[in-house]
DNA sequence: ATCTCGACAATACACTGTATCGCACGGGGC
DNA sequence: GCCCCGTGCGATACAGTGTATTGTCGAGAT
C-alpha cells in the first residue's frame, strides 16, 4: 500500500515560514499599490510578495477590506503633525497640504480617503493632534465644523487632481490640463455648438496649474470658515 | 453518426433576443447598484437582468469602466438644472444641493463622482448650464475657480456622509452620528487616555445632524468664494 | 514516547471581466 | 427559390479574485 522510501519524494522542503506581521503586510500591500494601483492589490499577490500562501494573511486580517483600512491608516501615520502653537490657519493649511502631498505620493490613497470610516490609531492620533492645535479657534464645535468643511474640500480636490493626473498619464505623456488630454474629443463635442460657455472657458481662459488652483481654493475655504 | 430526430432535442427555443440599448443597460445597472451597491454590478448580472448573455453587452460597451462612466453620466442627467436668472449664490447652492440629493438617492454615485473624468453629454450639459448661469460672477476664470472649490467641497462632504450612513446601517439600525455607531470601540479607545481632545468633542459637544452640518459648511464655502 | 493542538499550505468554490469560437439566422446574388 | 456569406449572438474558456474548508506537519504537553 505505501510506496517504498526510494520512490517517495522528500518532503517539499518547507521554506522556513517567513515571519509576518501586520506591518509587513500593509507595507507590501502599499508597495504593490504604489507600483500598479489599488486594483493590483490582491491577497494572493501581497502574500506572494511576502513568501507566504494567501490564507496565511487571514491570521492577521479577517477581510480584504480590513487590509485597505490598515493601508489608509498607515497613510495617516505619514502625515506631518501640526505644531501645537501655530494659529488655526496655519494648522489647517498644514493639514490640507500634508494630506494632498501624501495623496500625490500614493495616489491610491485618494481612492480610499472619505470612502471608509477612519478609526485607526494613526487617524485618531492625527485628529487628536489637529483638534488640540485648534485651541484658538473658539468653541470646540466650531472647530469641528471648520475641520469638516476644510477636510471635505481637500478630499474632493485631491480626488479630482488625482483622476486628472491619471487621465493625462493614460492619454499620452502630456502634462497640463485634462483639457488637452481629451483634446480631440472635446473639439468634436464643441463642434456641435451645444456648449458655448464651456467652449469659451476652454479656449479663452488660461488655466492655472494644479498647485495654485488648489491653494487658492484652500485659501477661499479658510476665509469661509474663519470665526466671526 | 447523426442521431434520429426523436432523440435529438429541439433547438433551444431562442428566447426572442430582447432588444437592447445603452439606456436599458445603464438603467438595469443602476437598479442593481441601488439595490445592493456598486459591487453588485457585474456584467453578468446586468445582462441577466436584461435576459441576455454577458457578451452581448460588449456590443454597447468596450469595458466595464465604460458602464460606470455611463452610470455616472446618467446621474448628471437627473440633476436639477440651475435657473439662468438666479444670482450666483443660489445657482451654486442649487448645484450643491442637487448633487447631494441624488447622491443620497443613489449612494453608489458617491463612490463614482470625482473618481473618473466626467465628459459625458449630461455632465457637459450640466457644466454648461451652470457656467452660463454664473454670468454675474465676474470673470469666467473666477467662476471656474469658484466652481472647482464648491464642487470639491460637495464631493468630499457627500462622500463622508455616505460612508457615515453606511456605517450606521451596518452597525445596527441606529441613526445619528458615526460616533455611537462605533460606540463601544471608541469607549475602549478613549479609555487609553491618549485622545483627550477627541474625547471631549465626542462627549461634551452636541453634534448637528448631517443636513445642517452640510448646509453650514456650504455656506462657509460660498462665503469664501464670493468675489471681492 | 505519544498525543494533541495550532499554524500553515493546499485545495476548492463561486464569481469576476473579457477573448475566442462556433453556430444560427437573415439578406443579397444567381 | 436556393445558396452563401456575414454578422450578431450564445457558449465556452481562461486567468484571476476573495474566502471556506480540508489536510498535514511540527512543536509542546503529558
Amino acid at each position: 500500500m505505501s510506496e517504498l522510501v526510494w520512490e517517495r519524494p522528500e518532503p517539499p522542503a518547507r521554506p522556513a515560514p517567513s515571519p509576518l506581521s501586520r506591518e509587513a503586510i500593509v507595507a507590501a500591500a502599499c508597495e504593490l499599490a504604489d507600483a500598479d494601483g489599488l486594483d493590483a492589490v490582491s491577497l494572493r499577490k501581497v502574500a506572494a510578495a511576502l513568501g507566504a500562501g494567501p490564507m496565511r494573511l487571514y491570521g492577521y486580517l479577517d477581510t480584504k477590506e480590513e487590509l485597505l483600512d490598515l493601508m489608509a491608516d498607515a497613510m495617516y501615520g505619514e502625515l506631518d503633525r501640526p505644531a501645537p502653537d501655530d494659529d488655526w490657519r496655519t494648522v489647517m493649511r498644514g493639514v490640507a497640504r500634508s494630506l494632498r502631498h501624501t495623496a500625490h505620493r500614493h495616489e491610491w490613497f485618494a481612492d480610499l480617503i472619505g470612502g471608509r470610516p477612519n478609526l485607526g490609531p494613526n487617524a485618531l492620533a492625527y485628529m487628536e493632534a489637529t483638534l488640540a492645535a485648534l485651541g484658538d479657534f473658539g468653541s470646540l464645535e466650531a472647530a469641528m465644523q471648520a475641520m469638516h468643511t476644510v477636510n471635505s474640500y481637500v478630499i474632493g480636490a485631491v480626488r479630482d487632481e488625482v483622476t486628472g493626473r491619471r487621465v493625462e498619464r493614460a492619454s499620452g505623456q502630456d502634462e497640463g490640463q485634462w483639457l488637452q488630454a481629451s483634446g480631440p474629443y472635446l473639439e468634436r463635442v464643441f463642434a456641435t455648438g451645444r456648449y458655448p460657455t464651456l467652449e469659451r472657458v476652454v479656449r479663452e481662459t488660461v488655466h492655472p496649474d494644479r498647485d495654485t488652483e488648489f491653494e487658492t481654493g484652500l485659501e477661499q475655504v479658510l476665509n469661509g470658515v474663519a470665526p466671526r
